[in-house]
DNA sequence: ATCCATAGCGCC
DNA sequence: AGGGCGCTATGGAT
């Protein structure tokens, strides 16, 4: 493998060839042609490919492959599989804080002595070495290898989509805003829906100077009309009958809208018909991608025929159908749930193999399984879903007992769960030990469970999220070879954990729908051998909306 | 003026 | 009283 490291030096960028030892000190304006020239089979080696790799988009030159040292860092670091290797055991360092300088946990004066401006060629050469040392001493099948490689490839990707951005229309977007809330405020005024809605629930509350987008005076207005709710929670009030509460609940649904994805978002995060995202990679405990900026990934359903493809061009809206159940029978080679999860709707299976009566049963059994339901109707088919998937089950329970037991769990390629906090441990010793009240026994109780529930979701989640970053991978690679008769390509513009979405030019939808799916299959091969199929749902639209 | 926690709700 | 997030406005603290 040729390795090149790539380091930014002040003003300047420097790279060294690892086989050679040849070095070069570039300006940034020649790093792009420099990096354009270089073999398409490099691999690029750096601290962190959202610092790096823009610039190069910018200048319309494509890495196939590169080291993000920083992510790769972060994930060895907490592995279990290499736990014994001197990187993970060695003492923290500047590399284990944030190398763009965007805030992780309180800056200290280390901070400004060791920051990534003072990084050195060779200290990047460093760090990459010892990455390679402890992935060689890993202590599995050559998962975790797989793992920080697709994890770096989602580095790629999330630089590109950043560049791409999603193709966005603000005409549509104010229209919707219209319909909904009414015509564009003033600045610090309501929009005419919403002013209409906030009268009649004065009027109905007998509160003239109420400021509903006030909880606390809501809740207290609410009380005083003796309307008993404890929060002004959508699923509290719909609890109770009064004419007020309708308009409440509208008012509401109406200025969630305005805050999060009004006017104001618009002209924050849409420029030029793309709405840009910074998309976070691994920013999530389980590997799932962040978004920082403009919610991305809480885009609501309200706005989404916004989202259209350009003038000749259209949207391969994709989704993986019921991945988590998916990734949990794989996990656990429970070969009867494997059998329910054959076509295109594992819910379905479940129905057809007897072990529920009904599809939305199905659904809240699976569920309830992935996210440790005890009560309530989910609850209550757990015994069912334990006699037919025992193996399935018995996954999902077991890393539940581990985290009660404040043990970390590892998801299928070797993404390792935080241990549990200092206090968490302290509480569970409190009750453990002779004479322990009745409260803390039962505090610890409660927090071993909650714990219990998160590493058992930690495990699907995050293997899941491993499915969708191979899924991802491969179909950045096979985009990579499709253009229309012009030369323009395909690209990669949004992820959404089982979701994504290209944007394509309309001679290459179905070769795109194509690779969706074969990227799907060989996802499915690569990580679990083919044991269980992973359908997605593919549809070719105009706008996001018209996607499922 | 600025920071921070909380409430509430959007997505998977 | 089911897991993971991000974002906004509010309202108290500094």
């Amino acid at each position: 493998m040729r390795d090149v490291v790539v380091v930014r030096e002040g003003g300047a960028v420097e790279t060294a060839e690892l086989d050679s030892g040849a070095r070069h000190a570039l300006a940034p304006a020649e790093f792009a042609a420099w990096a354009a020239r270089q073999d398409p089979g490099t691999r690029w080696v750096w601290a962190d490919t959202a610092d790096l790799y823009p610039a190069l988009l910018a200048a319309g030159v494509r890495l196939r492959r590169a080291v993000d040292l920083r992510l790769t860092r972060r994930l060895l670091r907490g592995a279990h599989a290499v736990a014994h290797t001197a990187l993970a055991a060695g003492p923290e360092t500047a590399w284990d804080r944030s190398v763009t300088g965007q805030d992780e946990g309180v800056p200290s004066m280390m901070d400004d002595l060791i920051s990534s401006t003072t990084l050195s060629l060779d200290d990047v050469i460093t760090e990459h070495r010892a990455q390679q040392h402890a992935l060689a001493e890993a202590k599995d099948r050559g998962q975790l290898r797989l793992l920080v490689h697709a994890e770096s490839i989602g580095a790629l990707v999330a630089a590109e989509m950043r560049h791409a951005g999603v193709p966005f229309s603000v005409t549509v977007h104010d229209q919707q805003l219209t319909r909904i809330l009414g015509p564009k405020p003033l600045p610090g005024g309501r929009p005419a829906l919403m002013e209409a809605l906030c009268g009649t629930i004065r009027e109905q509350l007998g509160a003239p100077k109420l400021n509903p987008d006030s909880p606390a005076e809501l809740l207290k207005a609410l009380r005083a009309v003796g309307i008993e709710v404890d929060s002004t929670r959508q699923w509290e009030l719909e609890q109770h009958d009064h004419p007020a509460i309708a308009p409440v609940l509208e008012y509401k649904k109406l200025a969630r809208l305005l805050t999060a994805n009004g006017w104001a978002w618009m002209n924050t995060w849409v420029h030029d018909g793309r709405f840009r995202p910074d998309w976070v990679p691994g920013g999530v405990v389980t590997g799932r991608w962040a978004s920082r900026g403009g919610g991305a990934l809480q885009l609501p359903r309200q706005i989404r025929s916004a989202v259209r493809a350009d003038p000749g061009w259209t949207l391969v809206v994709a989704d993986a159908a019921q991945l988590e159940p998916r990734v949990l029978a794989a996990m656990a080679g429970d070969r009867v749930m494997a059998r329910a999860a054959r076509g295109a709707d594992l819910y379905q299976g479940l129905v057809d193999q007897r072990v529920v009566a009904s599809r939305p049963q199905a659904k809240l059994a699976m569920l309830g399984a992935l996210y440790g339901s005890t009560t309530g109707e989910a609850g209550a088919l757990m015994p069912r879903l334990m006699r037919a998937f025992p193996d399935a089950v018995g996954v999902v329970e077991s890393a539940a007992r581990s985290g009660e037991r404040g043990e970390r769990v590892s998801t299928w390629l070797g993404r390792t769960s935080p241990y549990p906090s200092s206090g968490w441990f302290e509480l569970q010793s409190d009750a453990q030990a002779e004479g322990a009240g009745r409260s803390t026994v039962q505090r610890a109780g409660q927090a071993a469970r909650e714990w219990g529930r998160f590493t058992r979701n930690f495990v699907v989640q995050g293997t899941a999220a491993e499915w969708a970053l191979c899924w991802l991978g491969h179909l950045r690679q096979s985009l990579a070879t499709l253009a229309a008769p012009d030369g323009v390509r395909p690209e990669l513009v949004y992820f959404l954990h089982d979701e994504v979405m290209v944007h394509a030019p309309q001679e290459c939808a179905d070769d795109v729908v194509a690779a969706v799916e074969q990227a799907a299959v060989s996802a499915g091969e690569l990580l679990f051998g083919g044991t269980v199929e992973f359908p997605v749902q593919v549809a070719v639209c105009d706008s996001y909306d018209q996607a499922k």
